[in-house]
DNA sequence: ACCTGATATCCGATC
DNA sequence: GATATCAGGT
């Protein structure tokens, strides 16, 4: 059996299939078989003769490479044994571990998630009295994303504070020192974060040449996906791997660029033609995915773009329903909304080819309780993530204290489940434990005797390993009972958790691999019924990269939901917004429904404020969708009938119109954006570095 | 001295 | 829902 190219593919499909010598850039719009092309370049890769173990696949999720691969093999009819496949980050890692006393690091190196950076900031901040009771210092999860946010755009500390939090540039040398420590810290105690993957393995290949030459005879075909989101380590690390005639092949699209939060930037698109000067650039911009009227649509959100794409994709399917917008007096009646068009929807698709997208993992939780009274089942992708769980981290902590004695933020996990043990004796005890000073730790555990239980616990398998699921078993003995007394609530919630993660253990023999897997590469929100049946999707636009569905329903599309508010004034920011809402358009095959509630319900205030819709929708040419209104009693209205009336009588606040509202000056926060008139003389104003805030008339100054 | 529970504030997207 | 600090108890 071979393949049929010629069959299978549109001409510049083929020309980049079939581009197998030299550097090859791949200009992919969305929804042009972009994966179908690399799937039939692997395929074809093999059918020529090259041995598997050669060629390396970088995506963007290990399930993206994952499903690249076995698609491939089954496209050739034998499997792809030998591929090495995955994110930029599981490379380095398993590059990183065979190569660790390259750079002295330990080779069972921790990996440290979002929340463990956040524990270790909190300690050296502590430890060296750092802010110290200063309630306008920023949270640990502020300074850990400016840290981190300077290390991927390799700027320094002092230009992400200018640029995006001039409030904090009077801590920056606080923040520089919390920032030093923190990297001297991860150091000493064999620790590593996302970024350090690959900033070490740079310093790895640049080093040691005889290790960066190994790897580039041993990969001699690369293919990069998502290349629009990698950011400048990545783009390095690509020409370092490739060399610079290598076989390497990027794709990307400019306009799909929804990163750059995390560094990510076009610039390696740009770069690409300037580090490998013979690159064959290929353009895919036939369109298989969408109907028209959804393509006209989201082609007229990039029109509105700054930056212009010298692209205009066209389909292949003329016919198709036009999308629809859909208005909700408020956020609350949204998910009511959307439950009923989805029920209607299943009509035609079933309910796994549908999926409601949002800007926040929160959004979708109205609509949530909704889904779930109604009976109808769904799989959420985005927010909180399955390894995130309280519990799920109790457990892993023990596992990683005994892979790592001197893992930090698994002995806080492990010491506060203790009773008797807080905060400080848990680091003064930790502090012991990393100098060998065995008096103290014998004083309590002469008297803590469930500290005791625990420690000799943690020691038993380090003295004698077992497996991750066997390991587990032992501690749920005592952790199980503790689950009761702190979740009293939900503690049947956490125990199917704990259960799944155990099921998940069992495939696994090695514990270092089954921790590195699970921060590297979570599992998806684990369903607790069957992974078969017909679920409907929810998920953040973000995590619906690269995904389609033949309808697709938006939700909040107002100004500071969708546009987040935080984009609202910086020009940049605002772009990424609109290529986000053009993703989430393009991944519509022939149902697109854009929501725009009349308001937003504030919890927090007990009141709905009006909202103004996104301008995104704004410049929408009405001609491009079918308004549809929701009447007082509930029902969707097409637009153009005669209106009920103006407010609904729950509203507290009055809407300002367009005119009425714009920019104004706070003496203290600055210039802002008026989002809202509260009766009888307070605003609702978005400062940029403060945020919303409720200010008085008097102290602003309206512009225009 | 330090643990533990109560209360006010804020909330983006990911490997 | 989480984080950070405060107040009360041992």
């Amino acid at each position: 059996m071979y393949l049929d190219l010629e069959k299978d593919l549109n001409p510049s499909q083929q020309e980049a299939v079939t581009a197998i010598d030299g550097p090859v850039l791949v200009i992919a719009g969305a929804g042009s078989g972009k994966t179908r092309t690399i799937i039939y370049r692997l395929a074809h890769l093999v059918e020529l003769g090259a041995d598997p173990q050669s060629i390396l696949l970088l995506t963007f999720t290990r399930k993206a490479a994952q499903e690249m691969l076995t698609r491939a093999s089954r496209l050739l009819g034998q499997g792809l044994h030998g591929v090495t496949g995955g994110t930029f980050h599981s490379f380095a890692n398993s590059v990183l571990r065979r190569h660790a006393s390259g750079l002295g690091l330990r080779h069972d190196f921790t990996i440290l998630d979002r929340g463990d950076s956040e524990e270790i900031v909190k300690q050296v901040k502590e430890a060296n009295r750092i802010g110290h009771k200063d309630r306008s210092f920023p949270k640990k999860g502020t300074v850990l994303t400016l840290i981190s946010k300077s290390r991927n755009k390799e700027q320094s500390l002092e230009s992400i504070l200018g640029k995006e939090a001039s409030h904090l540039l009077l801590y920056l040398e606080d923040l520089q020192r919390i920032s030093e420590l923190y990297q001297a810290f991860k150091q000493e105690h064999s620790l590593l974060d996302y970024d350090d993957l690959l900033f070490h393995l740079e310093t790895l290949l640049m080093e040691r040449p005889e290790i960066r030459d190994f790897l580039r005879r041993k990969h001699g075909h690369i293919m990069v996906d998502e290349f629009q989101d990698t950011n400048l380590v990545q783009g390095r690390l690509v020409r370092h791997l490739a060399g610079e005639e290598g076989n390497v092949m990027a794709v990307g699209d400019d306009a799909q660029s929804i990163y750059s939060f995390r560094g990510a930037t076009v610039r390696n698109i740009l770069e690409f033609t300037r580090s490998f000067p013979d690159t064959r650039i290929i353009k895919l911009e036939q369109n298989y995915r969408s109907t028209q009227p959804i393509l006209d649509l989201s082609n007229r959100i990039l029109s509105g773009a700054k930056e212009k794409y010298d692209k205009e994709l066209f389909s292949s399917w003329q016919e198709g329903a036009k999308p629809e917008l859909l208005s909700p007096l408020s956020d609350l009646t949204q998910a009511q909304i959307v439950l009923s068009r989805i029920e209607e929807l299943r009509e035609e698709h079933p309910l796994e080819d549908m999926a409601v997208l949002f800007r926040a993992g929160f959004q979708s939780y109205h609509l949530e309780v909704l889904l779930n009274k109604a009976g109808i089942p769904y799989q959420k992708f985005g927010g909180l993530k399955f390894t995130e769980a309280a519990h799920i981290k109790d457990m892993l902590g023990h596992l990683r204290l005994i892979q790592n004695p001197t893992d930090l933020p698994a002995w806080q996990r492990v010491m506060a489940l203790v009773p008797g043990i807080g905060p400080k004796t848990s680091q003064r005890l930790y502090n012991a434990v990393v100098k060998g000073e065995t008096d103290y730790l014998e004083q309590l555990r002469a008297k803590n005797k469930e500290l005791a239980a625990v420690l000799d616990l943690l020691h038993y398998f380090r003295q004698n390993p077992d497996t991750p699921y066997n390991i587990m078993e032992r501690i749920l003995e005592y952790y199980q009972p503790l689950l009761k007394t702190t979740y009293p609530d939900d503690y049947p919630k956490r125990q199917v958790g704990l259960d799944q993660l155990s099921q998940i253990a069992s495939s696994y023999s090695d514990l270092n691999l089954f921790l590195t897997d699970m921060t590297l590469e979570p599992p998806d929100q684990v369903g607790s019924e069957d992974p078969l049946e017909d679920r409907l999707t929810l998920s953040t636009v973000h995590s619906a990269k690269g995904l389609e569905w033949s309808a697709v329903i938006v939700l909040d599309l107002v100004e500071e939901r969708f546009p987040s508010k935080h984009a609202l004034m910086d020009e940049e920011a605002m772009e990424e917004e609109r290529r986000l809402f053009y993703v989430a358009c393009t991944r519509a095959k022939s149902r697109l429904g854009l929501c725009v509630p009349h308001s937003l319900h504030n919890r927090y205030q007990g009141l709905s404020t009006p909202t103004r819709p996104s301008p995104f929708v704004q410049e929408l040419s009405p001609k491009l969708y079918d308004a549809f209104n929701e009447s007082y009693s509930g029902r969707l209205q097409q637009a153009g009938r005669p209106k009920e009336r103006e407010e609904p009588a729950e509203r507290k606040a009055r809407q300002l119109g367009p005119d009425e509202l714009g920019f104004c000056k706070h003496r203290i926060f600055g210039r802002g954006k008026v989002v809202a008139f509260i009766p009888p003389n307070k605003y609702r104003v978005n400062f940029p570095s403060f945020g919303l805030k409720v200010v008085i008339g008097d102290y602003i100054e309206l512009e225009g």
